[in-house]
DNA sequence: AAGAATAGTAAGTGAATACTTACTCTATAT
DNA sequence: ATATAGAGTAAGTATTCACTTACTATTCTT
C-alpha cells in the first residue's frame, strides 16, 4: 500500500547511541527525553521503536553482550594456535577493557533484577559470558582441570570476577593503568595456568 | 535549657534500617517515603538527621563497609594461628555471603560516582577493602608473594572480585549454593596458594 | 495523481518524588 | 511551674519524567 516500515534499520541505528546513554548514566538517570535528544528524535519515535523504557534497556543488554561477544571472535578470527587464544583475549581485555560500557550496563541492571524480565535478561547474558569464557579457555589444556588445578568452569568465574573488577579498578582509577594491566594478566595467569609473565 | 538532643541515638538507630532499604531498592528506586515508611517516622525527621538523600546514602556506604569489617574482626577474634585466617574468613564468606546486603549497595554506588561526593566514598571504601583483604592474607605467609606466585596486593584484588562474582552468581542463582561455595573456596585457594579442598 | 500508511512535530498530562513549611506536643533546665 | 528547644504531625509544592495525543509532512504503491 504505502511507505515500507523502517523501524527494523532505525531501531539498528538508535541502538549504539541508546546503549552509550545507559552505560553513561544508568537505567533509573536515563530519561527518555535525554534518549530522544542524544538520537536526535523525539520521544515519541523512541516509542514507536520499543514499548518503553524498559524495553530499550533489554534492548541494551542483548546488544551489549552482542558486541563484546563479536569482539572477541574478531580477535580470534585470523585462528591463532587455540593454545594461545586464552593468552589473546587476556591480553586484549586488559588493555581494552570497559571501552564498550560493558560493565557499567551490568551494574545498573544488577539493581533492577526485581522486575522479572530485566533478571531473566542479566542471567541469560551472564549464563552466555560464562560459556563463552569456558569455551574459549578449555581448548588449549585437555579435558577436565586446567594447568592450575581449577576445572574450567570455575576458572572462567574466576576470570568474570576478575574483569569485574578490574573495570572497578579502571572507572574508579584504584590502580593506574599499567598496573591494573600487570594484575589482570598475572591473576588470570595463575587462574588459567601457566606461568606469570 | 530544654531536651538534649537525640539525634546521634536515632541516627545510630535508623541507619541499619535505611541500609536495608537502599541495599534492597538501589539508590534511585529507595524514596524518602519508603525509608520513612520502614524507619516508621515521617520523612521531615529523616532530613534532620541527614541533609539530604545523598547523605543518608552516604552514611549507608560507610556503615556497610564498618559492619563487614567488624564481622571478620569477629572472626578473627579467637585469634586462630596466623595461617588460618585466610582460610576462615574464605570458609566464612564462601557461606554467609551477600547476608547484609553489601553487594547490593556496592552495585548501586558504582552506578552514582559521577557525583563526586559518592565517588569519593565508594574509592575510600574499595580501597580499605582491599587493605583488610591484604592484611588478612598477608600474614600467613612470609614477605613478598604468596604461595601461588602472585603479589599479595594483585591475589587481594583477586579475591576481592572473587568475592563480587560470588554475590552475583548468588543474586542470580547461577549456580546451587553448595556449588558455589566450593567454586569460591577452589578459586580463593588458587590465588591465595595452597592445595585445593 | 491519489490514497494510505509511515515518519516526524509539538504540546501536554498525570503520577511520583525530593524536600519544605507551619504547626502541635513533650521533656527538661531553671 | 514554665519557658524553651527539640520531637513529632500533616499537608503541601515545585519539579521531573514516562508516556500520550493530536497533528502535519513524507514517501511509497497502484
Amino acid at each position: 500500500m504505502a511507505r515500507p516500515s523502517q523501524t527494523e534499520e532505525q531501531s539498528k541505528r538508535l541502538l549504539p547511541i541508546v546503549c552509550e546513554v545507559f552505560s553513561e548514566l544508568g537505567y533509573r538517570r536515563t530519561t527518555t527525553a535525554e534518549l530522544a535528544r542524544r538520537c536526535d528524535v523525539r520521544e515519541n519515535i523512541l516509542y514507536r521503536l520499543w514499548p518503553d523504557k524498559k524495553a530499550m534497556f533489554l534492548a541494551t543488554i542483548d546488544d551489549i553482550f552482542r558486541s563484546r561477544a563479536e569482539k572477541w571472535n574478531e580477535i580470534l578470527a585470523d585462528r591463532p594456535a587455540p593454545e594461545q587464544a586464552v593468552d589473546r583475549i587476556i591480553e586484549y581485555e586488559s588493555h581494552h577493557q570497559g571501552e564498550h560500557g560493558f560493565y557499567r550496563v551490568v551494574f545498573t541492571a544488577l539493581t533492577e533484577i526485581d522486575d522479572d524480565d530485566i533478571r531473566v535478561a542479566v542471567v541469560g547474558m551472564y549464563k552466555r559470558f560464562h560459556q563463552l569464557v569456558c569455551s574459549q579457555i578449555k581448548p588449549g589444556h585437555g579435558s577436565g582441570d586446567l594447568e592450575s588445578g581449577l576445572p574450567t568452569e570455575m576458572a572462567a568465574w574466576g576470570l568474570v570476577g576478575l574483569a569485574t573488577v578490574s573495570n572497578i579498578i579502571r572507572e574508579l582509577k584504584l590502580l593506574p593503568p599499567r598496573q591494573r594491566e600487570r594484575m589482570f594478566a598475572s591473576v588470570a595467569k595463575c587462574l588459567v595456568g601457566g606461568e606469570i609473565s
